[in-house]
DNA sequence: ATGAAAGCGCTAACAT
DNA sequence: ATGTTAGCGCTTTCAT
């Protein structure tokens, strides 16, 4: 059996608050009784009860990181692995623990007990969907920072730390444009994502400024499937195509086969350009030319900004960190 | 605020034990009474208090997935993705929520509190090397299931759910010495994991039982890089090489070039079969013969384990799902 | 079938 | 600096 606070008090001679006071650091307690403390913990093997601990504290040392998606999205999308990094490691020097959260899980009722219930003390969501409605209630009762913009206006009101994609779909559209292209198409993103919404926003910004066609665009779903099915369209609709920014590299990856069959050179006849930087990216042949995101610091920046809400203090409502152009062999320099 | 427990009962006119024995599925409860009981939850939008339900009840209903490993190895492991993806389906289905505990994490002081200090139920522990100790002190206290047996003897205690990597290793090599391959070299795994030392001795096994020298062994980390430099010391002690086992699919893809440049063709001078059947097993080329594991069936397997452990039920100390071998053109069928 | 009452193990005022 | 005393919100005998 494990052993007890009060058990530890007895052992060490001293009252129950005492041990509470050294386990929990306060600076209160005489050396001497703090050693004795020690020993009596360290020779009973006490451990806290951390149901007896958060039931009287209030706080359980837990954030949730909530993933929206099935396991395999997250386990084969690239971005997750960095950015789950980025949390962890921040968390790592904290108090904090991580508990990963994921999909058809998360918008499950046993989930939403764990959230409401107390089971943590703030929570992470990452890449939220027009669709998912299941955090709504969860708002009021619980802190939450959003990683990506949630597309849902009701939320507005969280935190939220983004990557720049407008600003980063505007600099490699303009890549491609400053190479002297000037038919050039996109596929976007799933139109109910905001990574979807911005990059296609930060096309059609360059698009626009350089007074060039912003109506070739077609939709995938950041699947190199959809990217190629994407491609078929956009090549049928406009076969002079000679610039491509891609919202990511999966897509890319995709669009590659259908451009070679249809006998369109990379970057000779047509440039690309994606987004990401993932680990495909420099290996695709021609080497992609796309928008590093900085996943790992997005999660750590937003683990801190929860850390931050939790201790009380002011964050920003919106954090935006910057993107950068990778050029590769897709889209060279002039 | 959140409804208390209190509230409800005084809401529906009842005790706090009958709210109680409603939230919790009791029987004993008249129709009417329990109609009442669930309109004031609903009305007041009642979630039982975690922690004051566990430290009465003594439970939690979550376990944790332990991996020892770093974040991104757990990332960039396609075995995982289907691992944790049958381990989060079968809790699905039950009582239990899943914690996803990542290594540095999981060998912290941190994370030991959580487990020890009642966090949660049971927990189930992967890929554990023979150099990791941190789940010694644990194995008395907490009810856990290993997936892929422990290098370790003192946790032989323990359930264990594991694939057959002898008898899949012995199978693959059964299939070269077929095709009629007489140098049958391995690139094994690392000595310290039993998923290493196991297909070795299958390896070893297949080729003593037909009577074919078993000394051709180099090792690796599991890495393409590692598989990479095993393959040159494989060729310089034995240029006639004519049959490989590789440990895994990642290692095989590092030996691909490495024979390339050494004019070795594939499968004609040269057989390879491998161990994992990972996503890029069938993009090699030439496609790779090799083990497919049953991950999510070995995710599903080790929670359900688990599950029953909890429950008081006995289970298997060992349960060995089988591999089954994939013919591709690396070592096709003759 | 329902209620009363005693904790579960800890923290946090409040005293001293 | 240390002890005393209430709870935290729930489950669980034990009565009735």
């Amino acid at each position: 059996m494990a052993a007890t606070l009060e058990l530890v008090a007895r052992a060490a001679g001293v009252s129950r608050a005492t041990v509470s006071r050294v386990v929990n650091g306060s600076t209160q307690v005489s050396p001497r009784v703090t050693q004795r403390v020690v020993e009596a913990i360290e020779r009973l093997g006490y451990v806290p009860n951390r149901a007896a601990r958060s039931l009287a504290s209030r706080r359980t040392d837990v954030v949730a990181l909530i993933v929206p998606e099935t396991t395999s999205t997250v386990f084969d999308d690239p971005f997750f692995a960095a950015f789950v990094q980025g949390v962890a490691r921040f968390l790592a020097e904290t108090e904090y623990t991580l508990n990963l959260l994921i999909a058809p899980e998360a918008s499950s009722e046993k989930t939403r007990r764990y959230l409401l219930g107390g089971g943590v003390d703030g929570a992470l969501v990452v890449s939220h969907h027009s669709g998912d409605h299941s955090y709504l209630d969860l708002q009021r009762s619980l802190p939450i920072v959003f990683g990506g913009r949630p597309i849902n206006p009701e939320l507005a009101e969280h935190p939220v730390v983004d990557v720049d994609n407008p600003g980063g779909a505007r600099i490699g559209t303009e890549h491609l444009i400053g190479l002297g292209r000037r038919r050039i198409g996109t596929i976007a993103g799933r139109a109910d994502m905001t990574a979807g919404v911005d990059r296609l926003s930060g096309w059609r910004d360059a698009l626009r400024a350089a007074g060039l066609d912003d109506g070739l665009v077609e939709f995938g779903d950041f699947t190199p499937a959809s990217g190629a099915a994407a491609m078929r369209r956009l090549l049928e609709r406009e076969p002079r195509l000679d610039g491509l920014f891609v919202a990511n590299d999966l897509m890319a990856a995709g669009a590659y086969p259908v451009l070679r069959d249809a006998g369109r050179r990379i970057p000779e006849d047509i440039a690309i350009v994606g987004f990401d930087d993932d680990a495909f990216a420099a290996t695709l042949s021609p080497s992609l030319t796309t928008l590093r995101q900085p996943s790992a610091e997005l999660g750590a920046t937003l683990a801190g900004t929860l850390v931050r809400l939790l201790a009380g203090e002011d964050v920003l409502a919106s954090t935006i960190l910057p993107t950068r152009l990778v050029v590769r062999e897709s889209a060279p320099n002039p």
